[in-house]
Parts: structure tokens; sequence; C-alpha cells
DNA sequence: AAATTGTTTTTACAAATGTTAAAAAAACTT
DNA sequence: AAGTTTTTTTAACATTTGTAAAAACAATTT
């Protein structure tokens, strides 16, 4: 079995019948290194889960890149946005590493979801999960100055710290890049 | 009627069954100025109505205050973070003037969703809005300096202005007083 | 190896914000 | 009205972050 449905097992369980039919409506797509997963403007209501590689959610402002969220294997994501407005999304998302990821979309979330209540319970427990998110995204950001935040990224996410070019730390962080290089010297 | 079920009628569609059970269901209070409608540490899972008054939704970094929402009339709140994880708040919740609120309990919620489809939908309804609502504050954040936040801030809650000490909009924007005082003085 | 391109660091200066303390203004109490 | 308390502004200085340009370093191509 894949592991989009192992980790929603992990989440919620289900029974046989809905993770072989949640098998069956399960789609795969292979994301190659920097293309674009989901475009600004689309409207974009599937269930994503990386497989494998990493992506990363942005933006422009201003001219300079705003990263929302970077996504590596093993995590669901979605365009949160258009997922909750039915509206095109203002974000895109595009692939850091060559990525694999599973999605189911959204009518069959919907169908999943209308037929089975354990379906539905996973459902809203990987929607709380993504507000949640949000929300300590937010909190970071809105107590914490350019250095801890830093600090804390290092100590949460010393793995990712391979991964990722400072440019995109920094657009993570919210500051520049020279900025991003001065608390890196001290 | 009351106007929490018109409220709701507005966002989603209830049948006249539905209005009187929840009538029936909903309770109300009144919180003088500056008493707490939810501690720190205390598992809120209701849902809010202010009925008339202000509050504002804060907790302290570093012994300053910080504030994550003003709710005015007419508004829904929740504790986001208790009610999505079923845990003490890390957040508290106070009067800025005598509030009257119209709140339904989280056993209620449950049990009218449960039985009722149309409900079901307000209540993801409500829950999209509080998300969307968290990810617009975090974008406010992430991406305008504390002038901009100001001004964005007086052109949208004009009427606002009126009710809420510099100190509270100074804690609503993660500035420091002086440094709103400051921005105030161009 | 040399050339090219992309990334990260450094430098120098400007602008924004924080901190502390004091002054001024406004609101409240007696 | 006078006194008291609270809120807001101002001043002076320190720290953080931004911007632009150059230098250093690393990776890639020819």
């Amino acid at each position: 079995m894949g592991s989009f449905i192992n980790r929603c097992n992990f989440i919620s369980p289900l029974s046989e019948q809905i993770c072989s039919e949640l098998q069956f409506l399960l789609k795969t797509k292979v994301i190659k290194k920097g293309e674009l997963i989901s475009k600004q403007n689309q409207t974009n209501m599937s269930l994503y889960y990386v497989e494998s590689g990493l992506v990363k959610h942005f933006y422009y402002r201003n001219n300079r890149p705003l990263i929302l969220q970077f996504f590596k294997e093993n995590s669901f994501f979605l365009i949160l946005d258009s997922f909750l407005s039915n509206k095109p999304s203002e974000f895109m998302t595009t692939a850091i590493e060559t990525t694999r990821v599973s999605y189911l979309e959204y009518q069959n979330i919907e169908k999943l979801a209308s037929k089975y209540h354990q379906f539905e319970t996973l459902y809203r427990k990987i929607m709380s999960r993504a507000t949640l998110g949000t929300y300590n995204r937010f909190k970071d950001i809105f107590e914490h100055d350019a250095t801890s935040r830093y600090d804390k990224f290092l100590v949460k996410n010393p793995e990712l710290m391979q991964r990722i070019s400072l440019g995109d730390l920094a657009a993570y962080l919210g500051i520049s890049q020279v900025s991003l290089s001065r608390i890196r010297a001290k």
C-alpha cells in the first residue's frame, strides 16, 4: 500500500474498504526540479501528499519572493486559499527537488467524505492540521525576530538546511538574503 | 430571532427546524469591560458570536502583549488553537468594552452537525472563514511593514479607531507603542 | 584549465524599529 | 476645580534590517 494511505491511517483509521477505494482514486505525478505543481491564479482543490522530494509554496510581493511553507517527503499539503474559497490561488507551488506526489481531487474527497464517516473524520483532521500549521507560522513571524526564527528553523529542520538555498530560507524567514547572511555570521 | 441565527442563515441557509433547535441550545453571557471570556490554559471549544461590544484575543510574549485579533459586534469567533486540538489554549480573550455574546458549546455543535446536514455545511463554512482569517492575518504581517499595516488597518477599520487604545493597536500590529506613535506623527 | 554562471558573504550606508526616560495631553476621581 | 492616574507623544540613542554594489566562493560548461 502507498504511503499516502499509510499516512492517512496513521492520522485516523480507515477500513479496508475505504483504503482500496482510495487507492483506486489516487493519482500520481512526478514534477521535475524547478517545475510548477500549481500556478498562480489556478483554482487548485486537490489534496497532495509528497511521496519524495521537496516543494515550496510561495509568491512574489514587491519583486521579492516570499515562501509560505516548505513541504518535504511524507507531508500532506494543499493550496489552502484556493481550497477553502474555491477561487484561484494567489500562490504557486514548485519543486525544489524532483518530486513525486500522490493526490486526490476535490470531487473525490467529497465523494469519499459523504460516503464514509471515517473518511470525513480523516478529512477534518487533515484540515485542522493545515489550519494549525498556518497558526504556528503566523505566531512564529509575529512574536520572534529574524535571528530567533533562524535559530528555531535550524533546530527544527536540520536536515532541510542541506536541501534549501539561503535565498529560499531568507524568503521563508521573511528577510533579505543579506540579512540572513549576517545572522549566520554570528 | 437572535442575530446569531440570522448571521448563520446569511452564511448558509438553515431550516426552520434547525433554527428553533439552535435557538434552544444557544446560551448568552455578558462580560464586563476588562473581564475575561476565556482564560489562558483553558480548553475552550465553544463557538461565540458577539452580539454587542468588542473583545480582543491575545497573549504575552517577553512581557509584551500581542493581540491576535479583535472581534466586534456581529462577528463569530472561537479559540482556534484549543478548538482544533482539543487542548488548553495559549491565549486569552477579554472584553475591551462590555460585551454580550451568544455561544454554542462543542457537544451541541457536534450534535447539530451530525443530525443536520445543513448545519454541518454551516459549521464547515464558519471554520473555513476562521482559517482564511488566520491566513490573511499571517500575510499582513509577513509582507507589509508596520506603516502599511497601520494604513491598511485605518482604511479597513475606521470605526474601531475610536474604540481601541493605541497600546492595543500597537500590540495588534506587532510593534511597540512608541513606534506606532511615530508612524502616526507623519 | 578557463570561462561562465549562480550562490553566498562582505562592505557601506540608509531606514525602520526597539528601549528608556521624560514631557504632554487626556481621562478619571474626589 | 484640583489632584491623580492613564494614555500618548517626544527625545535620544542602540539595534535590526534593507539596499546596492562588490568580492569571494562554488558549481557547471566548454
